[in-house]
RNA sequence: GUCUUGUUAGCUCAGCUGGUAGAGCACGUCACUUUUAAUGAUGUGGCCGAUGGUUCGAAUCCAUCACAGGACACCA
């Protein structure tokens, strides 16, 4: 049974008996005029008047109870909307007779939503409330809301059951309010820089534009398997092929790999294309971008971030290979040389496989000793090519690409390059990751002739970037898991053993 | 995937080296017309995550499983 639990069927015994009253406990009329906010914004000037109040104002509001103090014929409730909480003072003396005592008192309670008009006057406590003269039932809830003090804790209720932690903690909401912002704003940014924001597919005949496993799923008519994307990349450059000069997509990407504190299995990125443009330009846009977020947000430069204190007005720039030794303290003579990086990698305690090549050792001497140094924002930059299998090579070297990662906090938060727009190249470096992928690396990038052909017409030289928004907003938020930042984080089923039993009758 | 911690009333949590379940909030009843987690009195409420084992006896010890948190690994 689904309400089998006695404080449930008390509060449907207490809507049953409101209905024989005539009460609606589902009621849609409702005549709300204004918010909460709005109402003790207006009306601060009460506190000044000679009886700390204005009866001659008149307001009806709603939300739900989040406090209920009787206090014999006189009632404190708080009731609370989207916008704030509300203390409302109700007398049985204001209502008609037996509508404080049976009704209000016996049969109303916290959790439930009503609409109560009245006027607004200052407690002796100095509390501007409002002077309750209706008070009517919207809605009844039948579950009995967590405890009005430590609210919700249990890290599993607050995610499976994301509308009771909204519900209790107003900071959770504070959170997803920030986090739409910064959707908004990012999309308006690119917008007033004549970006054009596309959709592109979310079900792709081949995985491509990052190295990742992906999730598989199955299209009937066509009798073929498509896989949920793990980037929208090489759809984008399409249409740069195609004469668009300046897109930008913010969307979903599914990546099939474990979960933790940075890693949900669809998480939100932009990915924008600029031509006529090089990753020196992306640095240059990337730190407008930040400027924008914080003034819109009006976010101070420097946040915490747990015990660290980031200071978004000093974003450096560093090559990779220099980061190594300027940064990591590896030693500087070791970090063109294969062989050495091997014995210095197995020096420190740490296993590789000796089939990596020299650019992937950089990688790894990176992500080991160089990441989680980088606090205040670092541009990363001139990435080895065999680790960047869709950047443009740089012209004086071509042994590292026109590429930059972004790191703050530790954590890489973009991913922006030069993008490779020879074909030859392309089709070369995706034979190479087809290679590899033979030898072992399921995460190697496919071969895609067709995203070849299209560079095979030409792409205009181009930029193109990768912003994480998760983890954007964790780090604007002092959040420290990506489940903080999503509403609904991937959760295993509960009842996935349950379901399994019946259909398998075993055990 | 590995290690580790947790799972007890609707919620937040106690429950020691095994002896048959406890508090606060919520809920019921009573009192109370300016409270702020209101207060006072009183009462109801539990298959102690699941399954096995050890034991005269298990919330407690052991094993397996499920789910979750954390760390590590993988993952750019």
């Amino acid at each position: 049974m689904v309400f089998d639990n006695k404080l449930i069927q008390q509060r449907i015994d207490k809507a049953e008996l409101l209905k024989k009253e005539g009460i609606n406990p589902y009621s849609n009329d409702s005549k709300r005029n204004t918010t909460i906010e709005k109402f003790l914004n207006v009306n601060t000037d009460i506190v000044h008047k000679e009886d700390k109040r204005d009866e001659k104002r008149n307001y009806t509001l709603s939300g739900r109870i989040k406090f209920f103090r009787v206090m014999g014929k006189a009632s404190f409730i708080k009731i609370e909307d989207e916008s704030g909480m509300l203390q409302v003072y109700v007398t049985r003396d204001n209502f008609p007779e037996g509508f404080y005592n049976d009704i209000f008192k016996k049969n109303i309670e916290v959790g439930d939503i009503v609409e109560v008009s009245g006027y607004p006057f200052v407690t002796g406590q100095g509390e501007l409330s409002l002077h309750a003269n209706d008070l009517r039932l919207l809605t009844k809830a039948i579950s009995p809301l967590p405890e009005k003090f430590h609210g919700i804790t249990d890290k599993e209720i607050r995610y499976r059951k994301r509308y009771l932690d909204l519900i209790m903690n107003a900071d959770v909401r504070k959170t997803f309010k920030i986090r739409s912002k910064v959707i908004s704003l990012t999309r308006r940014f690119f917008e007033d820089k004549g970006f054009l924001e596309v959709e592109t597919p979310m079900m792709h005949p081949i995985a491509g534009g990052a190295n990742a496993k992906p999730f598989v799923t199955h299209h009937n008519a066509l009798g073929i398997d498509r896989y949920l994307r793990i980037a929208p990349e090489l759809y984008l450059k399409r249409l740069i092929v195609g004469g668009f000069e300046a897109v930008f997509e913010i969307n979903r990407n599914f990546r099939n790999e474990g979960m933790d504190a940075t890693h949900n299995p669809e998480f939100t990125s932009i990915e924008f294309y600029w031509a006529y443009k090089t990753y020196k330009d992306l640095i240059e846009i990337t730190k407008e971008y930040f400027r924008y977020l914080f003034d819109h947000l009006n976010l101070p430069t420097q946040l915490p971030y747990g015990d660290m204190e980031v200071d978004f007005g000093k974003f450096s720039e560093v090559p990779l290979i220099e980061s190594l030794y300027t940064i990591g303290d590896v030693p500087k003579e070791i970090v063109d040389d294969k062989n050495k990086i091997i014995e210095f990698l197995n020096s420190k305690n740490i296993q590789v496989k000796n089939t990596l090549s020299l650019g992937q050792l950089q990688g790894e001497l990176f992500d080991e000793f160089v990441e989680e140094k980088l606090i205040n924002p670092t541009f990363i930059t001139e990435y080895p090519v065999d680790i960047s299998p869709l950047a443009r090579r740089s012209d004086k070297n071509p042994e590292i690409t026109e590429r930059f990662e972004l790191f703050i906090a530790g954590r890489e938060i973009a991913n922006a390059f030069s993008e490779l727009n020879d074909p030859v190249d392309q089709y070369e470096r995706f034979k190479a990751q087809v290679e590899s992928k033979e030898s072992g690396d399921d995460e190697a990038h496919e071969m895609d002739l067709d995203f070849v052909e299209a560079l095979s017409y030409g792409m205009a030289p181009t930029a193109g970037q990768g912003i994480g928004i998760d983890r954007l907003v964790m780090l604007l938020t002092n959040e420290h898991s990506i489940r903080d930042v999503l509403l609904f984080p991937a959760m295993k089923p509960v009842y996935a053993e349950e379901k399994h039993e019946e259909s398998s009758p075993q055990a």
